[in-house]
DNA sequence: TATGCTAACGTCAGCGCTGACGTTGATTCG
DNA sequence: CGAATCAACGTCAGCGCTGACGTTAGCATA
């Protein structure tokens, strides 16, 4: 409010030009010769020149704004797609908004859609879990809201899509353990509703099969969201250590469950890493905190959620845009020492 | 654009009468009588009006658009601040954005300036350490911005505040580990631009003084972010747990020091925590998942959150609001059972 | 009964852009 | 050389609200 803030017609004013043309400038559209343009961006830079976004998004009716829509926005993970989109959204001139939705009810869904409609997007970048939320799914089509999904996997191609390769994670970790001399493997297996949970699960117990192991000694034991936030994954590993081919490793569905396993296996009085090997999934920020520090999978949160960001403030195109992202072992003490070197 | 959405407009027109009637009831104005509102609010409800933010933003040169602003929005206590500001800005027809400040260099404040220019917004939460860079605030006062800190302390009432007692929660872990039978201590200090980190520092060391500690058996290490991040506080607490008087218990600066003050702890072969007893702050998401588990001290986040952004969405009050939040001990094993009761 | 006052409405000009549609002068070509 | 073409601009009516300012009918009051 100190001094007024310059307008579109100010700067016309200056230069002596129509409104029309500036616009035709700052938007980088044709119909200008490059001598005038080089002087309305003159003007523009020193008078400071900026569009207002709320005149722009009510004539144009799009509202450059995008959001991020998950099942909880407090997790290490998302903060990572915070930051790729963000850094995104400022170099385009976007406004980024998050946006939760904790359950799945029906009520959650129409409140979302009723927020939607009142807060219109340019588009929403969807994380995992919640891309494969199909009712979800459904109602963003309806609303026409452009969406990129972060989905482990997208078999039907239902949509614009990034992802990081759980199998190939799974698969490594499940090599690094038998290359390490494990035989014996307990899985600490994701909820179901997670397509994560299963495709983890799935290719670390196919690996090591397929390295030769016994399919009685590769055992799973589901986890599902506790009361107790305080025991993740404690009673669930205790089972799997109380079963007759007691394993000596561990591949936790993520880095939390496997922090859990560490603190049951201290509890129990094991010596870590000798008595028992864990594998986490992630590389959540406190994976090099716990002890020993977790060996686990990075995946390129950032980089997935710049992608998604670049695709929605971009015009849209014609057909179905899918990105995979490569993934990463990341080596600490809690498998320890490595009798042989892992492979790439 | 599947159907149009209505507009205040279609309100009016079914309900036959003009359109600021419909305005005056939806923004509850005075000057409607209780008949018409209701005649109002039935049509409202029934087609389904949402205002358009776009529209009243251009018209009122509000924004409804409120901003968080931090040094490391990945932070597990700025998701807190997240999902807390959140909920009011849902319930209050706000879009919530989010915006990092890395460094405080002045490049980056000129940035920050012109998005805030192009951008505005009717209010800002700033968050910790951020709350205590002036040439920010300077600039935020100069823009005319609202803005609530979350500040550990504020001794001249410069603006709007809310604070965690930071002074309290320090104290009250030292009392903890003194009642336990510590008495030589080591403190893991936090950087001084972190005003928290000070106040933590002097607080605890005071207040150990005050019980009757020996001033030669109180020392404190100065933790500088490191290059590794794998090795947050290692060699600080290798450097505490060198010293002549060494010490039996450790209070860091938060809860990734303390996490690393474990690790470093089990590297050098002592059983924790009867070797050596830990206490964090600010009872971060893997405070439970480490071995101990820390004993640290929970910050009403949420609260916080939830009361600054309720400010920055209600008309502006004359004078300065400030708000202490009270914190309380989170016990855990890290500091080994309990002699006696720790204070309420 | 004339006057003043007020609650309950209505009118209307923008807010700062955009999109559709002019207009003009220079260039090209049959 | 006149008509057609086209790049380079201009004009203008909104987008859906809000804020300032009418208008009117009903009631109290002198």
């Amino acid at each position: 409010m100190s001094e007024k803030r310059p307008t579109l017609d100010d700067v016309a004013r200056i230069v002596g030009v129509s409104g029309k043309t500036v616009a035709r400038v700052i938007n980088n559209e044709p119909g200008v010769g490059e001598a005038m343009r080089a002087r309305v961006m003159a003007v523009v830079e020193q008078i400071g020149y900026q569009a207002n976004v709320s005149a722009r998004a009510l004539a144009s009716s799009r509202t450059f704004r995008v959001g991020i829509l998950s099942s909880a926005i407090t997790r290490f993970f998302m903060t990572q797609f915070y930051r790729g989109a963000s850094d995104v959204c400022l170099a385009r001139g976007y406004q980024m908004v998050l946006r939760e939705l904790e359950g799945s009810s029906p009520e959650e869904l129409v409140d979302l859609e009723r927020q939607l409609r009142a807060n219109p997007l340019d588009g929403l970048f969807v994380a995992a879990p919640l891309s494969d939320n199909y009712a979800l799914l459904d109602m963003l089509d309806r609303l026409q809201i452009r969406y990129v999904r972060h989905t482990p996997i997208d078999e039907i191609g239902r949509s614009d899509a990034v992802f990081a390769d759980d199998v190939a994670g799974a698969s490594a970790l499940a090599r690094h353990l038998w290359g390490l001399g494990h035989r014996r493997f307990g899985i600490l297996r994701g909820p179901d509703f997670h397509l994560a949970g299963r495709l983890r699960h799935d290719a670390f117990r196919d690996q090591v099969l397929a390295l030769g192991a016994d399919p009685a000694e590769v055992n799973a034991v589901l986890w599902e969201r506790p009361q107790d936030q305080d025991t993740a994954g404690f009673a669930e590993t205790a089972q799997l250590l109380a079963h007759p081919s007691r394993p000596t490793a561990i591949s936790a569905f993520n880095d939390e469950l496997a922090a859990g396993a560490l603190a049951q296996g201290h509890q129990m009085g094991l010596s870590l890493p000798r008595d028992l090997a864990v594998v986490g999934y992630g590389n959540a920020e406190f994976a090099r905190l716990t002890w020993p520090p977790l060996t686990t999978v990075r995946q390129p949160n950032r980089e997935m959620a710049i992608c998604a960001m670049e695709w929605l403030t971009s015009p849209p195109v014609a057909g179905v845009r899918q990105q995979a992202f490569p993934i990463e072992l990341v080596f600490r003490a809690s498998c320890g020492r490595l009798l042989q070197t892992a492979e790439g």
